[in-house]
DNA sequence: CTGAAAGCGCTTACAG
DNA sequence: CTGAAAGCGCTTACAG
């Protein structure tokens, strides 16, 4: 490549990283060059050499038994965000889905492949979180969403401003009995963050909030089932119900059809994450959607002021409202179903 | 670490790359002193001087406009089961996602990022597909899943033998008019091995096959509505549908279904691609799922043998039928809906 | 603005 | 079985 162009190696390597001190001439012509003979600069050695390690590896948190369909659309919306605002930036990827306990590594700094470690997916494998709670501790860059702790850097969806969204929504459907359908004592955060934000935006407009709380260890489509027959079996008035999660919201959603109600009309329904289940359902779903690709860049943003001593301002990420059909306006003779 | 261990830097590279040469108890102490020290090998100079690569890129192919949720949770799966199969070889993944035509790369061979590519994805985007084709035959390794051509080194499920499947499936059910719904002459190659799978079944087992072609441009979803509307609207008689993918069925399902059928019994449906947002639909949906496990083993076999300048045998993907609601025995009295 | 030379942290013949 | 030494393809002070 050097003695194509007629020049050094060095003013090779230096026209190939846009050294700006490269007469533009010269640069140019060993960019033409390069391009003709489909020539790449070879990342292993451009690492060993300047130590600049341009990649981020992304953990997906799996279960233990590590069945990925427990890892639901969101996080996968979640990957694909990080990814891109990695790849905008110039920056690689490298993805691992881990979830067994005998199979969880973060050796990705100490080996050189990457500057440190984004970490996602289910809140629920205590022994992953925990291994990477503690190599946090041992000095690893991680940043990670979904963990069950406070203690490592996080970024999360703007909770509490979305579950006011939601709140006001359905109070200006028609929608005056608001049940809250989640887990309050789970290892999610950001469920207790939506229920606080529920209760908030519910006291602010006069109304007393009411939490069913969903039975643990089961999928959150059929927690979200159970609770709407807990809701129908308690023989107390609602006529709406917020969900901490979309999937917890179709659960209830189905159960309130088979038992005749009508969602909108007799039942108003928001949801959380913007799934795309949500958006194709029979009745559509009302949802509280994060902004995806501003998560990915708050990631990444937050990966690389950790790596530079720094921390970024930004962890909070902004929510919309997604209104569909689940909550058009109440039926106005009968606000309340039994 | 060579002077931690008291031996050379060369003992201590053959004992952590598990070179057999070394005596044991040397390897031994050395993998002790390692880990106490948390020290891993430096991937890139590794990479530098032997010149092996144990990294695969995996590209997932989106549409131009780069909006991330047309890919379906199928394409996640067979993202997750693919860096699985990597890992379990020991080998690393670097994800991209690629749509927008300007920011389409593949130079991760040349650059020595990785050995090869596996792209995967929408078969929509055809710059894409062309771009990685052109690759292809430039020399870069790539195998790919969900390829508009047949000239790229691809592996797909067994198309043929899952549509016989539904088929009989459908017929032992008490279902004997069925209509395939899909898109004969679209990009997606697997879907017209999925029409001739059915056609053959049918013919077999005497029945006339009828094609309900879906109108290009439209989602998934809404195409498989408009089929059923179509469908009805021809006014002949049909009590099942099969779909050429989950999202197809899921659509007609709801036209029926608002139309006052009852599927099962009126209609019954059968899917294919084994997405999760079947399986927690108001009426589960059967379907076709592939073994996402075995998928990405074979992708990972192709890419690895590829690269060894052989061809590996398998390329075929085993499927299984997934009975769910949907597919429940016919109605006796009604045997056909009109 | 460009080049000659040192050196990143490994791996691997070669010698013992 | 182990060590001394060369060298992978880059980047980067240093000199001109």
């Amino acid at each position: 490549m050097a003695e194509a162009a007629g020049v050094s190696q060095s003013t090779v390597s230096r026209a190939l990283s846009g050294d700006p001190i490269v007469a533009e001439a010269t640069r140019n012509r060993i960019l033409d060059i390069a391009r003709s003979l489909n020539y790449h600069i070879d990342a292993a050695a451009s690492r060993t050499r300047s130590g600049r390690i341009e990649t981020i590896a992304v953990v997906m948190v799996c279960p233990e038994h590590e069945d990925v369909r427990v890892l639901n659309p969101f996080h996968y919306g979640l990957l694909a965000a990080i990814c891109s605002a990695a790849s905008q930036r110039g920056l690689e990827t490298i993805v691992s889905f881990q979830g067994a306990r005998d199979r969880l590594k973060d050796s990705y700094e100490q080996g050189r492949r990457a500057m440190g470690i984004i970490v996602i997916g289910t809140s629920e494998n205590h022994t992953a979180w925990n291994f990477f709670r503690n190599s946090a501790q041992n000095g690893t860059h991680i940043v990670c969403w979904g963990a069950p702790y406070d203690d490592l850097d996080w970024v999360r969806a703007d909770n509490h401003a979305g579950a006011a969204l939601a709140v006001e929504h359905l109070l200006a459907q028609g929608y005056k009995s608001i049940a809250y359908v989640g887990d309050n004592n789970c290892p999610q955060r950001q469920f207790a963050e939506r229920y606080a934000g529920y209760v908030t935006a519910m006291e602010q407009a006069g109304k007393t909030p009411r939490l069913i709380e969903v039975a643990p260890g089961l999928s959150r489509h059929e927690q979200g089932r159970r609770a709407a027959q807990a809701l129908l079996a308690s023989g107390q008035a609602f006529n709406a119900i917020f969900a901490a999660c979309d999937d917890l919201a179709l659960g209830a959603m189905a159960v309130l059809e088979e038992r005749g109600l009508s969602v909108p009309g007799d039942v108003g329904v928001v949801g959380f994450d913007g799934v795309r289940s949500g958006a194709i359902a029979v009745t559509p779903l009302s949802t509280i959607e994060p902004d995806f690709a501003a998560a990915g860049e708050v990631l990444v943003e937050r990966m690389l002021a950790s790596v530079a001593g720094e921390v970024a301002p930004r962890r909070r990420v902004p929510v919309s409202l997604v209104v569909r059909e689940s909550s058009a306006a109440a039926a106005p003779q009968k606000a309340t179903a039994a």
